[in-house]
DNA sequence: ATCCCAACCCTGTATATACAAGAAGCTAAA
DNA sequence: TTTAGCTTCTTGTATATACAGGGTTGGGAT
């Protein structure tokens, strides 16, 4: 064809959001089916070969799962998380495309508990901490509960921060240097109250990151990161050096 | 009937090996300039289609950097902290002071079902790998159940392991080379089966490590490791550069 | 000597075409 | 009724072709 003047993005992008917005939209819903090679041909006056494309690739992405002679379907939100990096979840969702949003639950100072207290190494004078409780979404969807306590002397304006705006995670990592990160992964049965932020249903298990941070030997934040199991995993990928 | 066809993997696939070959082997090191697309055609007979595809699959991949106008070359080896080792969990164990021993369920070969073919990668001609699953217990306890595939034509010795005297791990570290590993995190209410081998109560869930692991670019082991939440977690201290 | 431009090689994108193979449904034969 | 085969739709692979645009290099004009 003699189409594609100056095109703004390639054209198989643009078939792939394309299809994207119609998932999005709600339009298509999991497991429906997305048009055909032949039919994005006709829809959208593009060769075979580029809509081959366009679907490869979103299949390669996990968004869509293709079987040979059947058809072409949505795929299980399933959210993959990465094993190593310390990162703001905003980031991580925006980086795939899709819209971040948040409700914050709870913003403000907390007297210690023991459990705090020996959770954060505080020392017995400190009977004070910021907490934080907010529900991270992707796209409306509960992604994660975010469950964090920050040391009020390392940082005494994060009760300051805009939720809105930033993230804790964003805000930390911007205003205060890592020097040391613990990361521990465990599974466990949802609370009713994380629960019901995550809106699970019943029998299902949490996938739980916590993670302490420290700067110059002092302990900074202690979160607790919650996620539904039936939709989040954490996984990476490495090349170990040839011995 | 059908006709004699040669079981072999599709073209760009064999082209992929071919460039993977040249790296895993060090005949390409890092930031070395691999063939072009032109020099691939000219090389193996095939299209500058399919040279494309191969290289541009191997640059999705991490494997190769690709600029336009300039060149493919090989990508630098990411190599870094990792949050889960490939270790020996008989090692581990030890290494803790404590007495490992096993329970061998199952050790053989079984037919290939198409959840398998697809989660080992493998050709359709393909119709049987090697299974283990394997109850690992530290001081008595049950600790984790391994459920382990391996590829036979990759390790076709695998079968003749002595369970007692090795763990699969083991085995395969010290007869494989390692090129790549893929770790995935997951958590789930275990199976009755996994229940009962692990000696687990009611309603807590698993953490699951689950691990593919590539030679010479054939996907040679799945493993998916179960552990009761209860007493089981994945932990791990960084200290981050400071910027 | 310096600067600009044309030639050339590289990757990136787009299309038309072709055949193979998987899956499902329909039809006709047993 | 059951079964075997045919048709048709789907994805998967492979090729030839074409043009766009980035990057390098070298030659020629100034």
């Amino acid at each position: 064809m003699k189409a594609t003047k100056a095109p703004i993005a390639p054209l198989y992008q643009r078939v792939k959001q394309y299809v994207v917005q119609k998932i999005e939209s709600g339009d298509l819903q999991p497991n429906s089916r997305v048009p055909s090679e032949n039919e994005l041909v006709a829809q959208l006056n593009v060769s075979r070969m580029t809509a081959n494309r366009a679907l490869k690739e979103l299949s390669a992405e996990g968004i869509l799962v293709r079987v040979a002679g059947v058809g072409t379907f949505v795929a299980e939100a399933q959210t993959e998380g990465h094993l190593v990096d310390v990162r703001n979840i905003a980031e991580e969702v925006r980086e795939r495309g899709h819209s971040y949003s948040n409700i914050v639950v709870a913003h403000g100072a907390v007297s210690v508990t023991p459990t705090i207290a020996t959770a954060m190494e505080l020392e017995q004078s400190v009977n004070s901490v910021f907490h934080s409780l907010i529900v991270h979404l992707e796209d409306g969807r509960r992604l994660q509960v975010e469950d964090r306590y920050v040391n009020a002397q390392a940082v005494p304006d994060y009760i300051h921060l805009d939720l809105s705006e930033a993230t804790p995670a964003g805000y930390l990592l911007a205003n205060v240097p890592l020097h040391k990160v613990e990361h521990r992964v465990r599974a466990a049965m949802p609370s009713p109250e994380i629960q019901q932020l995550l809106n699970m249903e019943d029998n299902v298990p949490c996938l739980i990151l916590d993670r302490r941070t420290w700067s110059s030997g002092k302990l900074v934040s202690v979160a607790h990161l919650y996620h539904c199991a039936n939709s989040f995993s954490l996984a990476e990928t490495m090349h170990p050096k040839t011995d």
